[in-house]
DNA sequence: ACCAATCTTTACAAAATCTCGACACGGTCT
DNA sequence: AGACCGTGTCGAGATTTTGTAAAGATTGGT
């Protein structure tokens, strides 16, 4: 418990859930709620550093559970909206949220803004960009860098979140379905060979062992035994 | 816990962070409260050495906010207003501020005159300036200076603190966002190929290879691998 | 008020990257 | 083996992002 911990308040599961997984693999604690009171409930229990919060929610909307959860205590809050007029009328109202992220975006920018509020807030720390290794690979997210002894290995923005999602789990197979959601975030009637591209771009830059195909289901990467 | 602490007392969690970080980077020891109590609290039990306030508060406003601290000992305060209509009647009123600044104001000149209110209470050191080396290059804050071989090289404001910035911590990619944030200060809403203009004429007169684009994110200084 | 320096924005070209379909290959099942 | 489905691979075209110059706006000084 020693880093923030974030409650995500979203109805729709795809995108709570990539939202979610994200935000655990930096190293938060996450929560999640899919409607409004039981949001303002876990608000009141788990007593959040930062919430996550949809303004089209069941129950009552995101501004009511705004309104709520900040009558209690002040708590950052980064309000997800459907479109870019949404966010207008919403600083219009002066809705006492902190940052606004329009639907679709990228689970990288929402961490981004995650880790300014909370820096902004300086209350809890956020978990650091750790480097860590696969096989013989270095993965270093603050400067996106790909590294094999000393060579730098120059991925393309997909490439190296694709990576850094896969490799963050070793071992663990992800489905496609999976891996658009947490790389690519929510958009959909997209897909096609998108994944696999991709995954040929890594593997003709890493080399062909590092990727695993789980036939019929998707791809993990190597966890060299465990 | 060398230099001087400063509280940053201050709701506009925008104008907050950009505050925070470059007091930060300067090397002050920061902390951040968002209303008057918890700024009065802060206050007590960090015992800072310079206080930054926002006029405009929640909870109690910050003439209250600064007769309370000054209670109890007396600090330099830093006092931050919107209108310069607002600093004269402050002024007029006797509040025992030391300094005033007027909204919207540059980070350079917020950090320039904490710097010397803290030289004037003569108790308590600023971290120094240091000269830190960039590749071939002198950065030297102090002076403002940039050097190649002992040539100088002329850069304007924006592109010092550009560089500065940067290569504050070589290798680490910052996003345009932050650029704004970090250098500019907070003003929002603004933006679009700015940074981009900057990095450019920076390229121009430092050579292309001092920064680094990455495609996606934004720019970091070269750091020399690793 | 004018001039010089600087900053912001715009516009367009250039580069990088992404998506998606076609087709061949390989795995799996009967 | 044969049928069938999922996967590897490639590349064209679309899309996004960036480089750059120059116009327009702003600032500061005289």
């Amino acid at each position: 418990m020693d880093y923030a911990t974030i409650a995500v308040i979203e109805d729709e599961s795809i995108i709570a859930a990539a939202v979610a997984a994200r935000l655990r693999r930096e190293g938060f604690n996450v929560e999640v709620a899919p409607d409004g009171p039981s949001g303002v409930e876990l608000c009141e229990r788990s007593r959040p550093d930062l919430v996550v919060l949809d303004v089209m929610l069941p129950g009552f909307d995101g501004l009511e559970v705004c309104r709520r959860i900040q009558r209690e205590r002040p708590v950052p809050v980064l309000m997800l909206t459907a479109r870019d007029s949404e966010t207008d009328m919403l600083v219009g109202l002066g809705i006492g949220a902190d940052d606004y992220m329009t639907k679709p975006f990228s689970p990288r920018e929402l961490v981004a803004r995650v880790r300014a509020l909370l820096r902004r807030a300086r209350k809890f720390p956020s978990p650091p960009d750790t480097i860590f290794r696969v096989g013989d690979l270095e993965v270093d997210p603050s400067r996106r860098q790909v590294r094999r002894q000393e060579e730098i290995i120059h991925l393309t923005p997909i490439e190296f979140e694709l990576l850094y999602t896969l490799a963050a789990r070793p071992g663990v197979v992800f489905t496609r379905e999976q891996l658009l959601s947490e790389v690519w975030g929510y958009r959909d009637g997209f897909g096609g060979r998108t994944v696999d591209s991709h995954v040929g771009a890594l593997r003709r830059k890493l080399g062909s062992d590092l990727l695993r195909t789980v036939h019929g289901v998707g791809y993990a990467v190597e966890s060299g035994g465990i």
